[in-house]
DNA sequence: TATGAATGAGAATTCATTCAT
DNA sequence: GATGAATGAATTCTCATTCAT
């Protein structure tokens, strides 16, 4: 069974990822996980920090099903294709509360009172294991010869804007995680066959 | 000089940018426009009302700048670079109000009480004229045989992934707008060399 | 007819001086001025801030009416009776609202949050106008010679001491007032006679 | 080694002497005693109570060593010198949790839900002890004909408000207890050589 | 004895909105 | 058009107290 802890836990990633940290109330958070509100200040303190919390309970998870997928013998484009599978998965998995990520983010706007850098430092993990992937990638061929900070952060963009658009907008977008993978593909994608041409 | 009512139309986009919804007060806007606060509600009715004018007042002036890139005798991927370097130096012209956009906007969670429907109807604006773009593109063979609906979505996507990661993190992303237009067009590109190999 | 400022002023004055700063609440004090609460933080913000004004209000009205009771053409003794009476009359005058007074005060413990040094800097008039009637009475030599700084602070002890007692303590203490300025003169006053015996 | 109860005790005086009734919290005191929260309630049942027994377990030290200093072969007026001399020292001596009894005393107001009738009556200890003193001055010619109750409270309150300037206000009081009881002394004396000359 | 999980009442504060001037 | 006095709903946070272990 799971502790009041982890439930609150729970509750505050679905009601933050679902309202934001601004709307939902604490209140929201104690109902949801059916306990008294006081019970979660004892647990997590204030507001920001159950916030910090919940989004770094999340980014934990996800960083280590990332660094799972990107570590068996793969070259570095298909390292790449391995993460966001993994990424583009793991949304699927935790539709209810992944938007707790989306939210608790540098590459969203810092909620006000959430210290920004801390969040900063934590998805820095995220950008360095891409990067990793795209030096890589250059240095087995699979990849051509790219900006590596910059090709890193399209991808992380790329992904990230997947991912709002099919958890946020009501644009119809079947197939938009796969369309995405092969549309890094071909960009990154070494062509060596031209130079034989 | 500026009507009292444009001032509070710019500071709302000001304030609601930075802050977001939830967290700007209307005395923020009214503070920052320098009128007294009852003015505010004088104009624009509720607080909602202003946040949808103030994302739609700058929505309108993208889009009209949008509609004139892609207007010239281009191709369809020659339209998507230029579509993508309007809305790219648009950003960089309005760098303190922009953010508006990116609060005021169906790939971002809707901040409560404000009308998602209206704002997605916006929106599809930005797609159409993409999805337009890429079907140009597919005709004329500038570009590959893609699904127009979520190749459309991928590019905006990309497009905001980099705006955010520039505008709102702090990851050094220098060049990441120029290398977002090559990004793209080395996916969408075709390649009729292959062909002839 | 009072302005609603100043009914807000004088219910904190009640309010805080029955209850204390930690006791009484905003509504205690909304209530009795028959206004919202909110408007409590309109004119005067914090409860600290409104405590302070409430304070320094009736201070100043208090040494107001000291300095005029020592500007005649009184000897130091004399000075000293005309201080604790229009002192004590003051109290008197004010039951209900004076023990802001007792507790906004450096010679009570500073409630939490609040400014304890702007409230010793304030009071620090009621010392220094001691101190001057006791300088002037030594060198008119209608006191004896005793040292200035001690004397005024004992003497503004007595008082105090004196109001506490007949404000807030069950204790029967008819006529206190007129024994302690009895009580004072004979400690401080002259005795000329002896050096004529 | 102190038990547990009695560091309980001892925490709760400095907690509620420095931070008053409503300011100090049973969280405080539990942590200064290094004991559980659960452990304060356990002993001392709830917060009013603890107030109580903390105020009179100083008030009954007190009381004892007072007694102690007047019970000698003294005249009134050496009774009443004792006397001061014995409360001065004892507040040096307790300088850190004396304040608890300047809060827990009916010349201070009291908290809500503190029992003012209980502190009134463990408080006319002390002034029944001074009206003892006074009176047998008055009989055996060391001190002039007073009214015994009123110049019993005025001494009282003689006493306290130097104890107040001396642990409370910022203002600086070097000697005020040797020169309070030489006050005191010169307004009690009787003077019979008058009536010699 | 001793602990701390759990509860919920209560307070301060913020702020959108209304409306008289 | 323009101001800001006035209201009160809503939220966060604190904390005494209870109780199972």
């Amino acid at each position: 069974m799971m502790t009041k802890k982890e439930a609150i836990l729970r509750a505050a990633q679905e009601a933050f990822g679902q309202m934001g940290f601004s709307t939902a109330t604490v209140k929201d958070v104690a109902v949801r996980a059916d306990v008294s509100f006081g019970l979660v200040s004892h647990y997590f303190g204030s507001k920001q920090d159950l916030f910090i919390a919940a989004g770094f309970d999340m980014a934990d998870r996800l960083i280590a099903r990332l660094e799972e997928s990107t570590k068996g013998d793969l070259n570095g484009l298909e390292c790449i294709e391995s993460y966001m599978t993994a990424y583009f998965d793991f949304t699927e998995e935790h539709r209810k509360r992944f938007p707790i990520l989306l939210r608790c983010s540098p590459f969203s706007h810092m909620e006000p009172g959430v210290d920004g850098v801390k969040v900063a430092e934590k998805f820095s993990t995220f950008i360095e294991e891409l990067k990793r992937c795209v030096s890589l990638g250059i240095s087995d061929d699979s990849i051509r010869d790219l900006p590596v900070e910059e090709t890193a952060l399209i991808i992380y963009g790329n992904i990230v804007g997947s991912v709002r658009t099919s958890l946020l907008t009501p644009y119809k977008s079947e197939g938009i995680f796969k369309e995405t993978i092969k549309h890094v593909g071909r960009s990154l994608k070494n062509s060596p066959a031209q130079v034989g041409c």
